[in-house]
RNA sequence: GCAGAAAUGGUGGAAUGGUAGACACGAGGGACUUAAAAUCCCUUGGCCUUUAUCGGCUGUGUGGGUUCGAGUCCCACUUUCUGUACCA
């Protein structure tokens, strides 16, 4: 029988169309699953083989859990704003919503070959007005909020409002950007643009001066995550730091939280680690030091409070706020000096350059504990952002301090026992403390650890300081100077931001004339008309950044119309959270931070009721792609099989995948490809040119990018799927090589032939071996897919086949089984197979088999005998044998004879249905 | 620097502490064919022995350890990948 996929695959993809297959309902009868993949960007170049990896595992898992009886919401959506499509409208003139919804189409049209189980009834597009809407209001709702630190929680600002009336600051537990302290009659006296100001230091949604990433080339800021050494992680433009006032989102004061609650979570160890190292808890000290002629007071953050005695000099970042108060007029000049030449830096250059830089401010801070006078110096070494941007430093101790004192000849004194620190610092937090006895403070002849806490307790008892923890992750920017995104539904009155009415939601994106900034440097929007309110006060021209929309997208698939609500009490009960959520490891440090902090909001605010979004995670690995090389011969148009290259003098040369079949070039297409190659000649090895091969990122540029769509016109989704799946593990990166293919695809085409010999009318029961490897496999692969071990479950399905060929079977109520057990797998096979054997119905209404351990129980054991742990022979004994008796069979085996020969046996090990161990001396 | 993961044939990769290399690709040989493709069968870690079987030795990055027995557990090291970094 001809195994016709195209045939095949469109008429069942009709079929679930028809029917909707799977259309996800709430039921209350059924256990919920929700499996969600992170939704794609629609970028312009389509998918590539390695896009569909992680959608085949959770199509999988979805498809199985069906079949176990429950309810399944698996759906998709898009990603669509960004700034790929924004560059592209800059460089075209095309509004970017147009080539937005043709890469959409094109993407929907890529996936939908596939053979997906997604509901697409629920599918989601962020820059769709209704669902930004909701996006508007999440913002709206962290702007009318703030952080409450003692309940933990976010409490509406009114709560605040009405505690500055009756009390002032006075016992307010609130997040806030500095520290503000005025009565309840200061309060009341305040005007309300004053009062706004002051709000907005503990709004949860807050503009404020902070430094940013600012990318000139793209002509906007970029969080934390969208910058990777030094510059942007799309396009890679150089990104300097720059002091704006901008849109935040006041993450850092979910910090324990979101710390916390990575235990409860099913995420892999390195995701959860990574996560801990970007949020970054850090137990300190946060101390004062008085300032000599001064009443100022230095507040610095150390975790090294121990090494107090040890302060040689104070140092200041650049931004820092001090610099100002404690530079003398005799130092003015250098100061400037200074800070102009590294404002002039950008964060690139920063990094990069390692020498030790920094000036005097002529300033001398005064030790707490010594007394002693010491210089508070400027450098870029200490960042404004952490901590108070100002230091102690500990040059003996402290391998940055240390490379600054011996720069400016600044005294070290080592403060632990046996540290040489003539040469280098010694870091270590482990030692006994030496010179560290001051009038009131001995902590000479401790531990490190101790010594630590012992001053920690000496500092707050003496109102020094206080014991603090700091945490490394920042307020997240959320103010984008761009055209493609979601525009802020907030407006200008006296100068300050007030929220709209929710009835003005959804805010549109208004047209513009060109994506460029204006000529004053306003963001594209400054371009748009009758952008401001009906009273005539001018709106936010600011964008939201792309992680706006994708924070609480899973939230609306469960109610993805609703147009009350982002989801309906009701939807949200039923479905909670995402009990398995695929996508790449990359986001890491953005989309899955900021998607819980989102939800942590939501949860405070009593509007769903989980407050973590993903149970369970799993990272797929990324698809690299597979070059091959050919070897031109220097200064000729002659190329070299890839055995044969070493004996010349050769260039190697990209050559286009498509032209290259089992790394065997087709010599007569490359001739084809391109005018200067059509006199190509080669030297060949066994008459055919060898190409090389690297491993490298998949990309139009690098001529090995594979288009799903080519495997699946000529083999078939079922067999792109299996094949993908066969690859190797889930979540190991892996270059795609499509050499394997035809394996799986041959196995799809026996798997046919089977079937058509199997009559739908036979209803003899399966014979002992049939029934035993049928129930093997029901195993394997049930436990295969609950561990994600999806390349040894199709491993398991060939094996199965070999055997059932193997014994001649075609056995009905076997093919039934395994049927549905590739209905996850190979849909539309499944489904088609299905039908063959008589049923009405969708595989995918069928019922998960369960395997029976009796029928995979053997009547005899094989056990490997070995003598000192290497094996020797295999000898068969009953299944219901003693150890003793297996033992004497191992013995007396004639085999055995030769082993035992001149030596004696000293123990003999018979572990039940294993092995046999025979130990000889 | 720090953190995490990994290292097994020509290749992708299998192995609850119990006969390492499942399954697949590739390669070699054979059958069918006028021929090719497709299909089917056999061999395939390395080395040695044998006409062939039978058989032996060796083998999971390196060095130790635990164990009757280690790819698997422990310690140290090497290399690779990923993330992150003047975070005080």
């Amino acid at each position: 029988m001809e195994y016709n996929h195209k045939e095949i695959e469109s008429r069942w993809q009709q079929y679930w169309r028809d029917n909707n297959t799977y259309r996800a309902e709430i039921n209350p009868d059924k256990k919920k699953f929700y499996v969600l993949d992170m939704f794609p960007y629609p970028s312009g170049a389509g998918l590539h083989v390695g896009h569909p990896l992680g959608y085949i595992a959770s199509d999988i898992y979805s498809r199985y859990k069906r079949l176990q009886g429950f309810n399944v919401l698996h759906p998709m959506g898009y990603d669509a704003y960004g700034l790929p499509a924004e560059q592209y409208a800059i460089q075209t003139g095309q509004h970017p919503e147009k080539t937005t919804t043709e890469n959409i189409a094109r993407y929907r049209n890529q996936l939908d070959k596939i053979g997906f189980s997604f509901d697409w009834n629920r599918e989601i597009r962020t820059c769709d007005p209704e669902y930004y809407k909701w996006t508007q209001w999440a913002f709206m709702q962290m702007f009318d909020h703030y952080y409450d630190l003692k309940a933990d929680k976010a409490l509406p600002i009114s709560d605040l409002v009405a505690h500055f009336a009756a009390n002032g600051t006075e016992g307010v537990t609130a997040a806030c950007g500095k520290e503000l302290n005025f009565s309840a009659a200061e309060w009341n006296a305040m005007t309300e643009k004053e009062q706004r100001e002051v709000l907005m230091n503990y709004r949860i949604a807050y503009q404020g001066e902070t430094m940013v990433n600012w990318c000139e080339a793209l002509g906007t800021v970029l969080a934390n995550d969208e910058v990777s050494e030094g510059v942007s992680v799309r396009g890679g433009h150089p990104v300097e730091q720059k002091v704006m006032n901008q849109w935040c989102l006041r993450v850092s004061a979910y910090a324990p939280r979101l710390l916390d609650d990575l235990n409860k979570l099913e995420w892999s160890e390195s995701l959860k680690e990574t996560q801990r190292n970007w949020i970054g808890r850090s137990e300190g000290a946060e101390m004062k030091f008085g300032v000599k002629d001064s009443d100022l007071q230095l507040e610095i953050f150390t975790t090294r409070a121990d090494t107090i005695f040890g302060v040689t000099f104070m140092v200041l970042a650049p931004e820092s706020e001090y610099v100002a108060q404690l530079t003398t007029p005799e130092q003015k000049e250098a100061v400037e000096a200074y800070l102009k030449e590294v404002s002039h830096k950008t964060e690139r250059e920063r990094q990069i350059d390692k020498r030790v830089s920094g000036v005097f401010t002529g300033s001398y801070a005064i030790n707490p504990l010594t007394g002693k006078e010491i210089p508070v110096y400027v450098s870029d070494y200490v960042l404004a952002g952490y901590g108070t941007g100002a230091i102690m430093a500990v040059p003996a101790h402290d391998s940055r301090d240390y490379a600054f004192a011996r720069h400016f000849n600044l005294p070290v004194i080592p403060l632990i026992e046996g540290a040489d620190v003539s040469e280098e610092s010694f870091d270590a937090k482990e030692g006994i403390m030496i010179n560290s006895e001051g009038p009131e403070l001995n902590l000479n002849g401790l531990q490190v650890k101790d010594a630590i806490a012992k001053t920690k307790k000496f500092i707050e008892e003496k109102g020094l300081g206080k014991v603090k923890v700091n945490y490394r992750l920042r307020d997240a920017i959320f103010s984008r100077q761009r055209y493609w995104g979601e525009p802020f539904p907030v407006y200008y009155k006296d100068g300050v931001p007030y929220l709209m009415d929710t009835e003005a939601l959804p805010l549109l994106l208004p047209e513009v004339d060109s994506y460029l900034p204006t000529a004053d440097g306003q963001p594209p929007l400054g371009r748009a008309k009758g952008w401001h309110t009906p009273e005539g006060y001018p709106i936010e021209l600011c964008t939201m950044p792309g992680f706006a929309g994708s924070s609480a997208y899973y939230l609306r698939y469960m109610d993805p119309r609703n147009n009350e609500a982002l989801v309906s009490k009701e939807a949200d009960e039923y479905w909670q959270d995402v009990d398995l959520y695929v996508g790449g490891a990359e986001h890491a440090t953005g989309h899955l931070i900021y998607s819980r902090f989102w939800n942590k909001f939501l949860y405070d605010l009593g509007l769903v009721v989980k407050d973590e979004p993903f149970r369970k995670l799993v990272n797929q690995g990324m698809i690299q792609g597979r070059s091959n090389f050919v070897y031109r011969i220097k200064d000729t148009n002659t190329f070299v099989s890839h055995g044969l290259k070493d004996n010349y003098d050769v260039t190697p040369i990209r050559v286009d995948i498509n032209l290259v079949s089992n790394d065997i070039l087709d010599t007569d297409g490359f001739r084809a490809w391109r005018p200067d190659f059509k006199d190509a000649e080669f030297i060949l090895e066994d008459g055919k040119y060898h190409c090389g091969y690297a491993v490298e990122k998949m990309s139009k540029s690098m001529f090995n990018v594979v288009n799903p769509d080519d495997i699946v016109e000529r083999y078939g989704a079922d067999t792109l799927r299996l094949y993908e799946m066969f690859l190797g593990p889930l979540e190991q990166s892996k270059p795609w090589d499509t050499n394997g293919i035809d394996g799986v695809n041959r196995f799809l085409k026996k798997l046919v032939g089977l079937f058509s010999k199997t009559d739908p009318e036979d209803n003899t029961p399966m014979s002992k071996e049939v029934r035993k490897s049928v129930h093997k496999l029901i195993k394997k692969v049930t436990q295969d897919i609950e561990n994600f071990s999806f390349n040894t479950s199709v491993a398991a399905f060939m094996i199965a086949l070999n055997e059932l060929t193997a014994l001649k079977s075609t056995n009905r109520e076997a093919m039934e089984t395994i049927t549905i057990l590739l209905a996850p797998f190979a849909p539309h096979l499944a489904e088609e197979f299905w039908h063959q054997l008589g049923h009405d119905s969708s595989v995918a209404d069928a019922k998960w088999p369960e395997w029976d351990e009796n029928a995979l129980k053997e009547d005899t054991v094989k056990y490997p005998v070995s003598f000192n742990g290497k094996s020797r022979f295999v000898i068969e004994a009953p299944a219901d044998a003693t150890p003793k008796q297996v033992e004497d069979m191992a013995l007396t085996n004639p085999a055995a004879a030769k082993w035992i020969e001149g030596k004696t046996v000293k123990k003999v090990i018979v572990v039940p249905g294993k092995i046999v161990n025979i130990v000889v001396g």
